[in-house]
DNA sequence: TTGCGTTGAACAAACGATTGTCCTATGTTA
DNA sequence: TAACATAGGACAATCGTTTGTTCAACGCAA
């Protein structure tokens, strides 16, 4: 058992809340230089420190967040929870993380959980557009920001990329390639970037009097596996898309799976691109074109915003849009110079 | 504010304790039915959840867990992680996720915390050998789990593989292809894996007759970096090594950037093995032959044995070994058959 | 009517820390 | 010498739950 105050006070002869003060260097205390140093030994020596669930009882602040996303074994979410926890660490605080799977009810039953234990905020980067769970949140007051996905158009505090410009300047890309029919791997229509990609797909395709055959829209879902269902669908059309544009990098790399098997070439028979630029896109072969977003700092910047709130004790509405970026490499480019990407200016708009 | 027991009381017109008893079902108390309907009646209503921190601080038992592991960027570390909270989430536990980027002060800084906030017990990732901390850990009496890498033999509750062997077979893998010159990029020697995946190394050399020319092992640390660097000096010597066994798998993709920027084509110039099987060692090209572990149990069993241990109120000394088994891929083969590897069978010994 | 067993709850003491208030002894000033 | 400051801490309430103990009222038997 560690040390108590009760314990350090029956030691140091004096009340417990003594101990207290001393250890919490309180002003307000006017006490004898001998008996301050006595107590300061005794702390130092059995190194006191105060029970941390006591505190938070007393205190109501637990100095914890907590981080909720579908799978932190998508390295999407690994870089993000570093950005988070490199942002809250220094300040004292721990990191409680979530895994949802993408299911609602699973989210749902963690926010309950996390709630209960009071932790001093959220970042969940799993909502849907007009999540229940959300309103719940803001209904509860617990401080949230939202990261990647929003649910409710400018309601909630985010941070995340300008979606629709990264899907355009994806789709685009492929456009100047020549392409005619690009399919895309759309996520999910309940989900901001499933809806906001696809709606820059879109544009990026009437901007050129491009055909927007429906049948080249398949929903895939965030994951590898769904990436590949999908791809298969779209590859398995007789008059099949010769480009992809894939929601995530994950999809898109069960989209390269899916044409290897197929015994497609890339970016010969089929050029792909992905969205988010984790460290895998640069690695497969051939590597990923992309649309970059700085994730670690999806992550710390959430941290900032949720901070900010639980100091001011007041809900914010700052929305942090980076602007995506397209990196171009092999996967659709076939001699795609593969000159190194320059760090990129922080170049972002708050609201 | 959530409701509490007291306003609960107040408004159904019995003590809080009263209520505390009906919620949580306590056989010892008697009541009328009609009392107890409508305190059911009000807690459903008001959804009424304890808060967990005044619970935890009667109960001495907060219902959380952490994992301090190198990094969660890394596949690997994601992947048990995974690994634990499923083990531990159905059980009503919340896990906390702490990064020490391999920093001795980091792991040391985060465990006091930890402790400070009273968690329930702790899975360690990232100890080194007589470790310190791990010391601390034991007199302080948190219960904890070792995985992966061990501390002192034998004294910790432990979830890994054999290294040993493990070394051993990567390495005679390399020598039955034909490899006489094979190096090898060591982790460190102040970790468990480093000293063990060397003497598997060793011993396979040995048992061959083969040269162990001490210039062909390198100290490599853990990352990609680290695996980088290290790999540059060994294919920098004048008689080169033909082969390198990597002591994990991201250090094994640090030298496939290596060796591809000096314009060496694996495995025809030089072949690489790795260690861990993460998912990325499959998705490389050409795909990486690698010691394979199931991650994601080290980390199940693991909350396991940890659980266990915070409900008897023992300390354990289980210790659970897999057998690491050999996945031959392209990187030593040139034209390696895809076989589809087969599940593993559950395969290991605990003492 | 007295006594006793039940029923149906209330009471109170923790868990460990924080913090506003109060108290006593010692000086100091008028 | 009386009144008053001030120094140096002690006291006690509080955060929200849990749980051992107590207690009043009632019914029933002797």
């Amino acid at each position: 058992m560690p040390v108590t105050l009760k314990e350090l006070g029956a030691r140091a002869r004096v009340h417990p809340s003594t101990v207290s003060r001393v250890a919490n260097n309180d002003p307000s205390l006017r006490i004898a230089p001998v008996t301050r140093q006595r107590i300061e030994a005794l702390l130092r020596e059995t190194e006191y420190r105060p029970n941390g669930v006591a505190r938070g009882l007393k205190l109501r602040q637990t100095l914890v967040l907590a981080v909720v996303i579908p799978d932190i074994t998508n390295p999407f979410f690994a870089a993000l929870f570093r950005g988070v926890e490199d942002g809250a660490s220094p300040r004292g605080y721990n990191v409680l993380l979530c895994n949802t799977d993408g299911s609602p009810e699973r989210q749902r039953s963690h926010l309950q959980s996390l709630h209960a234990r009071q932790v001093d905020g959220v970042i969940l980067a799993s909502s849907f557009l007009n999540d229940p769970a959300v309103r719940w949140l803001r209904h509860q007051h617990v401080p949230y920001v939202l990261v990647n996905r929003y649910s409710d158009e400018a309601h909630d505090p985010f941070v995340g990329s300008d979606d629709v410009v990264g899907g355009r300047i994806a789709t685009a890309h492929l456009a100047e390639l020549g392409h005619r029919r690009i399919g895309h791997l759309a996520g999910k229509t309940t989900v901001s970037t499933g809806l906001l990609r696809r709606r820059g797909y879109l544009d990026a395709l009437a901007e050129r009097g491009l055909s927007t055959d429906p049948r080249l829209v398949v929903e895939s879902g965030y994951t590898e596996e769904g990436g590949a269902r999908a791809a298969e669908r779209l590859l398995a059309l007789d008059d099949r898309p010769t480009a992809i544009f894939a929601v995530t990098d994950m999809t898109a790399v069960g989209a390269f799976g899916v044409a290897r098997r197929m015994g497609m070439r890339i970016p010969e028979d089929v050029a792909i691109v992905g969205y988010n630029d984790i460290p895998l896109a640069s690695r497969i072969v051939p590597d990923l074109t992309t649309v970059h977003v700085p994730i670690h700092e999806f992550g710390s910047v959430a941290a900032r915003l949720l901070l900010e709130q639980i100091q001011t004790g007041q809900p914010s509405q700052r929305r942090v849009i980076f602007n995506p970026e397209l990196i171009v490499r092999g996967s659709t480019a076939a001699g795609a110079d593969r000159q190194p990407r320059l760090p990129a200016a922080a170049s972002f708009t708050t609201e």
